[in-house]
DNA sequence: TTAAGTGCAAATTATTTGCAGTAAG
DNA sequence: CTTACTGCAAATAATTTGCACTTAA
């Protein structure tokens, strides 16, 4: 199956051997080729009720691992919790402040005409834009 | 002085009574006019460098009532870590990944051109944009 | 075989909370 | 007086780490 390749060929790309916890993390990341937000938290929750055995602990460790990698990028919208996201590109988020949900926006409908010219002796790395967000009552 | 009655007045446009430590602290916030950025043990750290006793746990509370109060703002860039600042306007920021300090980036230098449009039933709360740079070696 | 990866439990870090005492209006 | 504020110490939340065991190459 495609699917199982998908993930194999993922981590290779990453310099990360395959075993079974991090087949099993990343077949829940980009198994169905759509991006994701997910903390440690919610991602072991979800590879628990799939009946994955993998520990909370592991789950950090592979997450930075990908990150390392270069596989999965993180995003800091709330203190105190990290969320990372399978998309690599530079793109704004979305984050609604009551829930603490986290969604990608449409990149192509941001346009940062001009940006503040960096301090000396600074290179940029990258540009975060968080578009917080409230439920309208 | 007006120094002290600066911080006094800070204090009461935010409707909090002006206890000793909440003015030490607004004084190490505000006190010669320049916006700060601070995280509780840094701010907790120089009161107490200047024999201000202020225990860690009441900065806590402090910066949080101020943030209530809407004389301070938070800002979100490190996951595990809250940064407080006196700037209230909507602006951007330049943080050092390598060294985690948060300084103002010039907002008259940032021009947003178009903004995804908001998801079905969300309005509009703010536009945290974090100018994420390193050191040139 | 052997270096990389894993799991557990204990350790850390940042922050919050309960509650008895202190001070501002 | 009386209600808000403070300090301590204990509690919590998210994350990291030490180390013996397991597994991919």
């Amino acid at each position: 199956m495609k699917a199982k390749n998908l993930c194999l060929d993922w981590l290779d790309r990453g310099g990360l051997r395959p075993t079974r916890q991090r087949l099993a993390l990343a077949w829940l990341l980009i198994g169905d080729g759509r991006d994701r937000h997910v903390s440690a938290e919610s991602l072991f929750a979800a590879s628990a009720s799939r009946g994955q055995k993998v520990s909370l602990a592991t789950v950090y460790n592979t997450l930075h691992a990908f990150c390392d990698a270069g596989l999965v990028q993180e995003v800091v919208v709330e203190g105190g919790k990290s969320y990372f996201d399978t998309r690599m590109d530079n793109h704004p988020h979305f984050f609604w402040e009551d829930t603490g949900e986290l969604m990608d926006a449409p990149a192509e409908q941001l346009e940062i005409k001009k940006l503040p010219r960096l301090p000396h002796g600074a290179s940029l790395s990258r540009v975060d834009v968080v578009i917080r967000v409230k439920r309208t009552l």
